[in-house]
DNA sequence: GACTCATTGATTGTCTAACAAGTGTGCACG
DNA sequence: CGTGCACACTTGTTAGACAATCAATGAGTC
Protein backbone atom coordinates (compact mmCIF):
# COMPACT_ATOMS: atom_id res chain seq x y z
CA UNK A 1 0.00 0.00 0.00
CA UNK A 2 1.32 3.50 -1.23
CA UNK A 3 0.19 6.48 0.32
CA UNK A 4 -1.82 8.27 -1.71
CA UNK A 5 -0.25 11.55 -4.22
CA UNK A 6 -1.85 14.63 -4.92
CA UNK A 7 -0.60 17.28 -7.36
CA UNK A 8 -1.52 19.00 -9.92
CA UNK A 9 -2.66 16.29 -11.16
CA UNK A 10 -3.00 12.64 -10.48
CA UNK A 11 -1.44 11.38 -12.96
CA UNK A 12 1.36 13.43 -13.30
CA UNK A 13 2.26 12.63 -9.13
CA UNK A 14 1.87 8.84 -9.98
CA UNK A 15 4.37 9.49 -13.52
CA UNK A 16 6.92 11.49 -11.08
CA UNK A 17 6.69 8.77 -8.03
CA UNK A 18 7.56 6.08 -10.27
CA UNK A 19 10.48 7.69 -12.35
CA UNK A 20 12.13 8.49 -8.82
CA UNK A 21 11.36 4.67 -8.18
CA UNK A 22 13.38 4.20 -10.84
CA UNK A 23 15.54 5.96 -10.63
CA UNK A 24 16.41 4.78 -6.76
CA UNK A 25 16.91 1.31 -8.13
CA UNK A 26 13.64 0.17 -6.50
CA UNK A 27 11.71 -1.34 -10.14
CA UNK A 28 14.34 -3.48 -11.51
CA UNK A 29 13.88 -5.19 -15.18
CA UNK A 30 12.85 -8.12 -13.60
CA UNK A 31 9.85 -7.04 -11.80
CA UNK A 32 6.56 -6.62 -13.87
CA UNK A 33 4.88 -3.56 -13.52
CA UNK A 34 1.08 -4.49 -14.09
CA UNK A 35 -1.49 -2.30 -14.72
CA UNK A 36 -3.83 -3.76 -11.79
CA UNK A 37 -0.90 -4.08 -9.53
CA UNK A 38 -0.11 -0.01 -9.60
CA UNK A 39 -3.60 1.12 -9.92
CA UNK A 40 -4.05 -0.73 -6.30
CA UNK A 41 -0.97 0.28 -5.10
CA UNK A 42 -1.75 4.03 -5.73
CA UNK A 43 -5.24 3.34 -4.72
CA UNK A 44 -6.23 4.77 -8.07
CA UNK A 45 -8.00 3.57 -11.17
CA UNK A 46 -6.47 1.30 -13.74
CA UNK A 47 -6.92 4.13 -16.91
CA UNK A 48 -5.09 6.33 -14.68
CA UNK A 49 -2.22 3.88 -13.90
CA UNK A 50 -2.26 3.23 -17.58
CA UNK A 51 -1.56 6.93 -18.25
CA UNK A 52 1.33 6.61 -16.05
CA UNK A 53 2.93 3.98 -17.58
CA UNK A 54 2.66 4.89 -21.16
CA UNK A 55 3.92 8.03 -20.45
CA UNK A 56 7.11 6.21 -18.80
CA UNK A 57 6.89 4.12 -22.28
CA UNK A 58 6.94 7.24 -24.29
CA UNK A 59 10.27 8.60 -22.09
CA UNK A 60 11.51 5.60 -22.71
CA UNK A 61 12.46 4.76 -19.23
CA UNK A 62 9.72 1.82 -19.59
CA UNK A 63 9.40 -0.72 -22.75
CA UNK A 64 6.39 -2.93 -23.41
CA UNK A 65 4.85 -4.25 -26.18
CA UNK A 66 1.31 -4.84 -27.46
CA UNK A 67 -1.09 -7.07 -24.69
CA UNK A 68 2.53 -7.35 -22.73
CA UNK A 69 3.22 -6.42 -19.27
CA UNK A 70 5.58 -3.06 -18.85
CA UNK A 71 8.83 -3.54 -17.47
CA UNK A 72 11.56 -1.34 -16.88
CA UNK A 73 13.69 -0.95 -20.04
CA UNK A 74 17.39 -2.39 -19.79
CA UNK A 75 19.82 -0.93 -21.74
CA UNK A 76 22.36 -2.74 -23.21
CA UNK A 77 26.53 -1.97 -24.11
CA UNK A 78 24.98 -0.59 -27.43
CA UNK A 79 22.06 1.52 -25.81
CA UNK A 80 24.49 3.02 -24.09
CA UNK A 81 26.92 4.00 -26.66
CA UNK A 82 23.78 5.38 -28.49
CA UNK A 83 23.20 7.57 -25.61
CA UNK A 84 26.49 8.81 -25.37
CA UNK A 85 26.62 9.90 -29.05
CA UNK A 86 23.79 11.62 -28.87
CA UNK A 87 25.23 13.56 -25.95
CA UNK A 88 28.45 14.05 -27.54
CA UNK A 89 26.65 15.78 -30.50
CA UNK A 90 24.79 17.91 -28.22
CA UNK A 91 27.54 18.99 -25.90
CA UNK A 92 30.44 19.20 -28.01
CA UNK A 93 28.76 21.77 -30.06
CA UNK A 94 27.22 23.73 -27.12
CA UNK A 95 30.76 24.05 -25.83
CA UNK A 96 31.82 25.52 -29.11
CA UNK A 97 28.97 27.89 -28.88
CA UNK A 98 29.27 28.28 -25.06
CA UNK A 99 33.76 29.33 -25.75
CA UNK A 100 32.03 31.77 -28.32
CA UNK A 101 30.78 33.96 -25.90
CA UNK A 102 33.66 33.23 -23.44
CA UNK A 103 31.58 31.93 -20.91
CA UNK A 104 31.65 29.97 -18.19
CA UNK A 105 27.72 29.11 -16.61
CA UNK A 106 27.84 29.85 -12.85
CA UNK A 107 25.62 26.52 -12.52
CA UNK A 108 28.32 24.74 -13.73
CA UNK A 109 30.87 25.69 -11.64
CA UNK A 110 28.89 25.24 -8.38
CA UNK A 111 28.05 21.73 -9.44
CA UNK A 112 31.83 21.04 -9.92
CA UNK A 113 32.50 22.96 -6.31
CA UNK A 114 29.96 20.36 -4.89
CA UNK A 115 32.34 17.64 -7.04
CA UNK A 116 35.26 19.30 -5.20
CA UNK A 117 33.24 19.04 -1.91
CA UNK A 118 33.15 15.26 -1.57
CA UNK A 119 33.90 13.72 0.92
CA UNK A 120 34.75 9.42 0.34
CA UNK A 121 30.96 8.56 0.47
CA UNK A 122 29.41 6.04 -1.66
CA UNK A 123 29.47 6.61 -5.13
CA UNK A 124 26.51 7.47 -5.93
CA UNK A 125 26.39 10.92 -4.24
CA UNK A 126 28.84 11.81 -7.47
CA UNK A 127 26.24 11.10 -9.92
CA UNK A 128 24.14 13.71 -9.09
CA UNK A 129 26.25 16.82 -9.06
CA UNK A 130 27.46 15.46 -12.63
CA UNK A 131 24.46 15.64 -13.77
CA UNK A 132 23.81 18.59 -13.04
CA UNK A 133 27.29 20.01 -14.16
CA UNK A 134 26.46 18.62 -17.73
CA UNK A 135 23.14 20.12 -17.32
CA UNK A 136 24.56 23.56 -16.45
CA UNK A 137 25.90 23.51 -19.92
CA UNK A 138 22.70 22.83 -21.85
CA UNK A 139 20.38 25.15 -19.30
CA UNK A 140 22.98 28.12 -20.23
CA UNK A 141 22.33 28.12 -24.51
CA UNK A 142 18.56 28.34 -23.29
CA UNK A 143 16.95 26.26 -26.04
CA UNK A 144 13.92 25.00 -24.50
CA UNK A 145 14.22 22.00 -27.07
CA UNK A 146 17.78 21.16 -26.61
CA UNK A 147 16.95 21.14 -22.86
CA UNK A 148 14.53 18.87 -23.53
CA UNK A 149 16.25 16.31 -26.05
CA UNK A 150 19.10 16.60 -23.16
CA UNK A 151 17.00 16.06 -20.29
CA UNK A 152 15.65 12.69 -21.81
CA UNK A 153 19.17 11.42 -22.69
CA UNK A 154 19.93 11.88 -18.97
CA UNK A 155 17.15 10.34 -17.85
CA UNK A 156 18.05 7.27 -19.53
CA UNK A 157 21.60 7.75 -18.37
CA UNK A 158 20.47 7.69 -14.78
CA UNK A 159 18.65 4.79 -15.37
CA UNK A 160 22.02 2.98 -16.31
CA UNK A 161 24.13 4.06 -12.94
CA UNK A 162 21.04 2.75 -10.80
CA UNK A 163 22.15 -0.57 -12.26
CA UNK A 164 25.94 -0.84 -11.54
CA UNK A 165 25.98 1.56 -8.56
CA UNK A 166 27.76 -0.32 -7.03
CA UNK A 167 31.10 -0.07 -9.11
CA UNK A 168 33.56 2.89 -9.20
CA UNK A 169 33.91 3.58 -12.44
CA UNK A 170 33.96 7.40 -11.41
CA UNK A 171 36.92 8.96 -9.87
CA UNK A 172 35.65 12.15 -7.92
CA UNK A 173 39.03 13.29 -8.62
CA UNK A 174 39.35 12.94 -11.85
CA UNK A 175 36.04 14.27 -12.93
CA UNK A 176 36.78 17.53 -11.18
CA UNK A 177 39.70 18.31 -12.91
CA UNK A 178 38.64 17.75 -16.70
CA UNK A 179 35.65 19.61 -15.62
CA UNK A 180 37.06 22.57 -14.12
CA UNK A 181 40.02 22.27 -17.52
CA UNK A 182 36.61 22.77 -19.18
CA UNK A 183 35.43 26.04 -17.56
CA UNK A 184 38.47 27.30 -18.13
CA UNK A 185 38.73 26.60 -21.69
CA UNK A 186 35.21 27.99 -21.56
CA UNK A 187 36.98 31.10 -20.60
CA UNK A 188 39.47 31.32 -22.55
CA UNK A 189 37.23 31.03 -25.49
CA UNK A 190 39.01 27.96 -27.15
CA UNK A 191 36.20 25.86 -27.94
CA UNK A 192 37.77 23.55 -30.06
CA UNK A 193 40.06 22.30 -27.26
CA UNK A 194 36.87 22.70 -25.05
CA UNK A 195 34.97 20.38 -27.13
CA UNK A 196 37.84 17.58 -27.77
CA UNK A 197 38.19 17.62 -23.81
CA UNK A 198 34.83 16.94 -23.61
CA UNK A 199 34.82 14.17 -26.07
CA UNK A 200 37.53 12.33 -24.12
CA UNK A 201 35.31 12.75 -21.27
CA UNK A 202 32.73 11.39 -22.38
CA UNK A 203 34.43 8.45 -24.16
CA UNK A 204 35.77 7.37 -20.97
CA UNK A 205 32.73 7.59 -19.15
CA UNK A 206 30.92 5.70 -21.88
CA UNK A 207 33.42 2.85 -22.29
CA UNK A 208 33.65 2.26 -18.81
CA UNK A 209 29.70 2.12 -18.36
CA UNK A 210 29.53 -0.22 -21.48
CA UNK A 211 32.20 -2.72 -19.24
CA UNK A 212 30.62 -2.33 -16.23
CA UNK A 213 27.33 -3.60 -18.41
CA UNK A 214 29.05 -6.88 -19.74
CA UNK A 215 30.21 -4.99 -23.19
CA UNK A 216 33.56 -4.87 -24.27
CA UNK A 217 35.37 -1.58 -23.12
CA UNK A 218 37.11 0.36 -26.14
CA UNK A 219 40.38 2.11 -26.04
CA UNK A 220 38.11 5.16 -24.41
CA UNK A 221 38.09 4.07 -21.00
CA UNK A 222 41.24 4.48 -20.53
CA UNK A 223 42.75 7.91 -18.84
CA UNK A 224 44.47 9.49 -21.96
CA UNK A 225 45.54 12.84 -20.77
CA UNK A 226 47.69 13.70 -18.15
CA UNK A 227 45.68 16.17 -16.04
CA UNK A 228 46.39 15.31 -12.55
CA UNK A 229 50.29 15.54 -11.11
CA UNK B 1 -18.14 11.27 -39.92
CA UNK B 2 -14.95 9.91 -40.46
CA UNK B 3 -14.39 6.59 -41.90
CA UNK B 4 -13.04 3.87 -39.25
CA UNK B 5 -9.71 2.90 -38.67
CA UNK B 6 -8.23 -0.36 -38.29
CA UNK B 7 -4.08 -0.81 -37.10
CA UNK B 8 -2.51 -2.95 -35.06
CA UNK B 9 -3.55 0.01 -31.81
CA UNK B 10 -6.59 1.74 -32.49
CA UNK B 11 -5.27 4.62 -30.60
CA UNK B 12 -1.62 4.41 -32.98
CA UNK B 13 -4.59 4.58 -36.18
CA UNK B 14 -6.05 7.95 -35.20
CA UNK B 15 -3.08 9.34 -33.34
CA UNK B 16 -1.30 8.85 -37.09
CA UNK B 17 -4.61 9.79 -39.06
CA UNK B 18 -4.62 13.50 -36.91
CA UNK B 19 -0.61 14.19 -37.35
CA UNK B 20 -1.43 13.64 -40.81
CA UNK B 21 -4.57 15.75 -40.72
CA UNK B 22 -2.25 18.50 -38.71
CA UNK B 23 0.74 18.27 -41.49
CA UNK B 24 -1.71 18.78 -44.38
CA UNK B 25 -3.09 21.95 -42.55
CA UNK B 26 -6.46 20.33 -42.09
CA UNK B 27 -6.72 21.30 -38.54
CA UNK B 28 -5.31 24.45 -37.60
CA UNK B 29 -4.88 26.84 -34.23
CA UNK B 30 -8.29 27.89 -34.29
CA UNK B 31 -10.19 24.60 -34.54
CA UNK B 32 -10.63 22.95 -31.03
CA UNK B 33 -9.76 19.35 -31.02
CA UNK B 34 -12.76 18.30 -28.19
CA UNK B 35 -12.03 14.67 -27.32
CA UNK B 36 -15.65 14.30 -27.21
CA UNK B 37 -15.51 15.06 -31.06
CA UNK B 38 -12.61 13.33 -32.06
CA UNK B 39 -14.40 10.39 -30.08
CA UNK B 40 -17.56 10.92 -32.14
CA UNK B 41 -15.97 11.49 -35.69
CA UNK B 42 -13.75 7.98 -35.09
CA UNK B 43 -16.21 6.14 -33.87
CA UNK B 44 -14.54 5.54 -30.70
CA UNK B 45 -14.74 5.94 -27.09
CA UNK B 46 -13.64 8.69 -25.26
CA UNK B 47 -10.95 7.63 -23.58
CA UNK B 48 -9.27 6.08 -26.79
CA UNK B 49 -9.50 9.83 -28.50
CA UNK B 50 -7.98 11.06 -25.42
CA UNK B 51 -5.25 8.91 -25.47
CA UNK B 52 -4.35 9.84 -28.81
CA UNK B 53 -4.64 13.62 -28.48
CA UNK B 54 -2.05 12.88 -25.20
CA UNK B 55 0.14 11.24 -27.42
CA UNK B 56 0.17 14.65 -30.05
CA UNK B 57 0.77 16.42 -27.00
CA UNK B 58 3.34 14.55 -26.10
CA UNK B 59 5.05 15.34 -29.44
CA UNK B 60 4.59 18.86 -29.17
CA UNK B 61 2.00 18.89 -31.83
CA UNK B 62 -0.68 19.84 -29.56
CA UNK B 63 -0.77 22.32 -26.69
CA UNK B 64 -3.17 21.70 -24.16
CA UNK B 65 -3.33 22.98 -20.22
CA UNK B 66 -4.99 21.45 -17.80
CA UNK B 67 -8.63 21.03 -17.81
CA UNK B 68 -8.61 23.25 -21.16
CA UNK B 69 -9.81 22.03 -24.63
CA UNK B 70 -6.49 20.66 -26.71
CA UNK B 71 -5.47 22.90 -29.73
CA UNK B 72 -2.76 22.84 -32.73
CA UNK B 73 0.28 24.41 -31.46
CA UNK B 74 1.47 28.00 -32.35
CA UNK B 75 5.13 27.74 -33.23
CA UNK B 76 6.14 31.35 -33.55
CA UNK B 77 8.95 32.87 -34.76
CA UNK B 78 10.82 32.48 -31.40
CA UNK B 79 9.59 28.82 -31.42
CA UNK B 80 11.12 28.76 -34.99
CA UNK B 81 14.48 30.00 -33.74
CA UNK B 82 14.81 27.06 -31.03
CA UNK B 83 13.90 24.75 -33.42
CA UNK B 84 16.35 25.54 -35.91
CA UNK B 85 19.08 25.89 -33.29
CA UNK B 86 18.25 22.93 -32.18
CA UNK B 87 18.57 21.69 -35.34
CA UNK B 88 21.78 23.43 -36.39
CA UNK B 89 23.38 21.25 -33.18
CA UNK B 90 22.19 18.07 -34.23
CA UNK B 91 23.22 18.42 -38.33
CA UNK B 92 26.56 20.01 -38.01
CA UNK B 93 28.26 17.74 -35.69
CA UNK B 94 26.69 15.33 -37.94
CA UNK B 95 28.56 16.22 -41.00
CA UNK B 96 31.38 16.91 -39.37
CA UNK B 97 31.45 13.21 -38.27
CA UNK B 98 30.36 12.31 -42.20
CA UNK B 99 32.96 13.99 -43.36
CA UNK B 100 35.61 12.40 -41.70
CA UNK B 101 34.68 8.92 -43.05
CA UNK B 102 34.06 10.84 -46.70
CA UNK B 103 30.43 9.68 -46.90
CA UNK B 104 27.84 11.26 -48.77
CA UNK B 105 24.61 9.42 -48.15
CA UNK B 106 23.21 7.85 -50.87
CA UNK B 107 19.46 8.72 -49.50
CA UNK B 108 20.53 12.08 -49.16
CA UNK B 109 21.61 11.87 -53.02
CA UNK B 110 18.44 10.46 -54.25
CA UNK B 111 16.02 12.98 -52.25
CA UNK B 112 18.14 15.81 -53.71
CA UNK B 113 18.26 14.32 -57.34
CA UNK B 114 14.20 14.60 -56.43
CA UNK B 115 14.72 18.57 -55.82
CA UNK B 116 16.31 19.02 -58.80
CA UNK B 117 13.61 17.01 -60.94
CA UNK B 118 10.81 19.36 -59.47
CA UNK B 119 8.70 21.48 -62.47
CA UNK B 120 7.45 23.89 -60.94
CA UNK B 121 4.89 22.92 -59.45
CA UNK B 122 3.65 24.05 -55.50
CA UNK B 123 5.97 25.14 -53.68
CA UNK B 124 5.28 22.14 -51.26
CA UNK B 125 6.43 19.35 -53.61
CA UNK B 126 9.47 21.37 -52.21
CA UNK B 127 9.07 20.24 -47.80
CA UNK B 128 9.12 16.50 -48.93
CA UNK B 129 12.40 16.16 -50.33
CA UNK B 130 13.91 18.27 -48.50
CA UNK B 131 13.00 17.12 -45.34
CA UNK B 132 14.11 13.46 -46.80
CA UNK B 133 17.40 15.00 -47.23
CA UNK B 134 18.97 16.27 -44.53
CA UNK B 135 16.88 12.59 -42.38
CA UNK B 136 18.64 10.73 -44.83
CA UNK B 137 21.96 12.50 -43.22
CA UNK B 138 21.15 12.26 -39.93
CA UNK B 139 20.05 8.31 -40.98
CA UNK B 140 23.37 7.66 -41.73
CA UNK B 141 24.70 7.59 -38.50
CA UNK B 142 22.92 4.81 -37.90
CA UNK B 143 21.92 6.22 -34.07
CA UNK B 144 17.86 5.97 -32.87
CA UNK B 145 18.01 8.60 -30.24
CA UNK B 146 19.48 11.11 -32.46
CA UNK B 147 16.67 10.21 -35.49
CA UNK B 148 14.34 10.41 -33.02
CA UNK B 149 15.32 13.73 -31.39
CA UNK B 150 15.52 14.82 -35.12
CA UNK B 151 12.81 13.21 -36.07
CA UNK B 152 10.45 15.18 -33.28
CA UNK B 153 12.19 18.40 -34.44
CA UNK B 154 11.36 17.69 -38.74
CA UNK B 155 7.72 17.31 -37.25
CA UNK B 156 7.59 20.91 -35.80
CA UNK B 157 9.22 22.33 -38.89
CA UNK B 158 6.22 20.45 -40.79
CA UNK B 159 3.40 22.10 -39.01
CA UNK B 160 5.32 25.11 -39.52
CA UNK B 161 5.28 25.14 -42.99
CA UNK B 162 1.94 24.36 -43.60
CA UNK B 163 0.67 28.12 -42.05
CA UNK B 164 3.29 29.70 -44.43
CA UNK B 165 2.68 27.42 -47.68
CA UNK B 166 1.27 29.73 -49.44
CA UNK B 167 4.35 32.14 -49.41
CA UNK B 168 7.39 30.46 -51.45
CA UNK B 169 10.47 31.06 -49.15
CA UNK B 170 12.22 28.58 -50.98
CA UNK B 171 13.77 28.70 -53.94
CA UNK B 172 14.66 25.22 -55.32
CA UNK B 173 17.67 25.73 -57.63
CA UNK B 174 19.33 27.54 -54.65
CA UNK B 175 18.33 24.33 -52.21
CA UNK B 176 19.42 22.01 -55.29
CA UNK B 177 23.00 23.80 -55.54
CA UNK B 178 23.26 24.01 -51.69
CA UNK B 179 22.60 20.39 -50.88
CA UNK B 180 24.97 19.27 -53.46
CA UNK B 181 27.81 21.84 -52.14
CA UNK B 182 27.20 20.11 -49.18
CA UNK B 183 27.36 16.41 -50.42
CA UNK B 184 30.71 17.45 -52.07
CA UNK B 185 32.33 18.82 -48.93
CA UNK B 186 31.22 15.41 -47.04
CA UNK B 187 32.79 13.60 -50.09
CA UNK B 188 36.04 15.86 -49.67
CA UNK B 189 36.36 15.17 -46.23
CA UNK B 190 36.36 19.05 -45.00
CA UNK B 191 33.27 18.68 -42.44
CA UNK B 192 34.26 22.22 -40.95
CA UNK B 193 33.26 23.72 -44.35
CA UNK B 194 30.39 21.45 -44.37
CA UNK B 195 28.79 22.22 -41.27
CA UNK B 196 29.82 26.08 -42.25
CA UNK B 197 27.74 26.04 -45.23
CA UNK B 198 24.85 24.12 -43.17
CA UNK B 199 24.72 26.67 -41.18
CA UNK B 200 24.28 29.17 -43.70
CA UNK B 201 22.21 26.96 -45.49
CA UNK B 202 19.65 26.40 -42.20
CA UNK B 203 19.94 29.77 -40.93
CA UNK B 204 18.58 31.15 -43.79
CA UNK B 205 15.46 29.15 -44.24
CA UNK B 206 15.41 29.85 -40.51
CA UNK B 207 15.06 33.55 -40.92
CA UNK B 208 12.79 33.50 -43.64
CA UNK B 209 10.54 31.44 -41.77
CA UNK B 210 10.45 34.21 -38.82
CA UNK B 211 9.82 36.30 -41.91
CA UNK B 212 6.85 34.53 -42.83
CA UNK B 213 5.39 33.96 -39.18
CA UNK B 214 5.60 37.89 -38.51
CA UNK B 215 8.51 38.35 -36.62
CA UNK B 216 11.47 40.27 -37.57
CA UNK B 217 14.62 38.42 -40.11
CA UNK B 218 17.87 38.44 -39.35
CA UNK B 219 20.89 38.59 -40.97
CA UNK B 220 20.89 35.43 -42.19
CA UNK B 221 17.83 35.52 -44.74
CA UNK B 222 20.13 37.37 -47.28
CA UNK B 223 22.12 34.91 -49.39
CA UNK B 224 25.08 34.99 -48.27
CA UNK B 225 27.09 32.76 -50.60
CA UNK B 226 27.39 33.37 -54.09
CA UNK B 227 26.92 29.44 -54.91
CA UNK B 228 25.33 29.69 -58.19
CA UNK B 229 26.77 31.10 -61.46
C1' DG C 1 9.63 -40.25 -22.59
C1' DA C 2 9.42 -36.24 -25.66
C1' DC C 3 6.75 -33.40 -28.51
C1' DT C 4 2.45 -31.06 -30.08
C1' DC C 5 -1.76 -29.00 -29.21
C1' DA C 6 -5.62 -27.31 -26.55
C1' DT C 7 -7.28 -25.22 -22.47
C1' DT C 8 -6.73 -21.92 -18.77
C1' DG C 9 -5.31 -17.89 -16.36
C1' DA C 10 -3.57 -13.41 -16.51
C1' DT C 11 -3.13 -9.03 -18.70
C1' DT C 12 -4.08 -5.61 -21.77
C1' DG C 13 -7.19 -2.97 -25.23
C1' DT C 14 -11.43 -0.92 -25.52
C1' DC C 15 -16.07 0.35 -24.32
C1' DT C 16 -20.11 2.19 -21.65
C1' DA C 17 -21.74 4.95 -18.02
C1' DA C 18 -21.25 8.09 -14.64
C1' DC C 19 -19.74 11.66 -11.31
C1' DA C 20 -16.64 15.35 -9.82
C1' DA C 21 -14.14 19.39 -10.77
C1' DG C 22 -12.66 23.16 -13.37
C1' DT C 23 -13.37 26.88 -17.17
C1' DG C 24 -15.78 30.12 -19.58
C1' DT C 25 -20.00 32.51 -20.89
C1' DG C 26 -24.14 34.85 -20.58
C1' DC C 27 -27.70 36.78 -17.98
C1' DA C 28 -29.73 38.89 -14.10
C1' DC C 29 -29.20 42.05 -10.63
C1' DG C 30 -27.39 45.90 -8.17
C1' DC D 1 -22.59 49.97 -16.73
C1' DG D 2 -20.20 46.81 -13.76
C1' DT D 3 -20.39 42.77 -10.77
C1' DG D 4 -21.64 38.32 -9.36
C1' DC D 5 -23.97 34.08 -10.00
C1' DA D 6 -25.78 30.19 -12.44
C1' DC D 7 -25.39 27.28 -16.24
C1' DA D 8 -23.39 24.61 -20.03
C1' DC D 9 -19.29 22.57 -21.66
C1' DT D 10 -15.13 20.09 -21.13
C1' DT D 11 -11.89 17.48 -18.87
C1' DG D 12 -10.22 14.33 -14.90
C1' DT D 13 -11.21 10.24 -12.74
C1' DT D 14 -13.68 6.17 -11.44
C1' DA D 15 -16.23 1.72 -11.84
C1' DG D 16 -17.34 -2.30 -14.15
C1' DA D 17 -17.40 -5.12 -18.07
C1' DC D 18 -16.10 -7.72 -22.30
C1' DA D 19 -13.06 -9.21 -26.06
C1' DA D 20 -8.48 -10.20 -27.68
C1' DT D 21 -4.16 -11.71 -26.87
C1' DC D 22 -0.10 -13.74 -24.55
C1' DA D 23 2.21 -17.16 -21.39
C1' DA D 24 2.03 -21.33 -19.28
C1' DT D 25 0.24 -25.36 -17.91
C1' DG D 26 -1.75 -29.69 -18.78
C1' DA D 27 -3.40 -33.54 -21.69
C1' DG D 28 -2.98 -36.30 -25.53
C1' DT D 29 -0.30 -38.59 -29.08
C1' DC D 30 3.59 -40.64 -31.35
Amino acid sequence: MRIPVAATSIVDAITTDLRNRLFSGELTPEVALTETEIAASYNVARPTAKAAIERLVGEGLLMRGLHKTARVAVLGPDAVRDIYLARAYLESEIVRRLAAQKLAPTGAVAANQEIANLTAGSPMDLIEPDIRFHLSLIDAVGSERVNKMYQSLMSEVRLCMTRVQSLNLLEPGLIHAEHQRILELLEAGDGEAAAQLLDDHLGRARERLVAALGGEAGPQAAIATPLLG
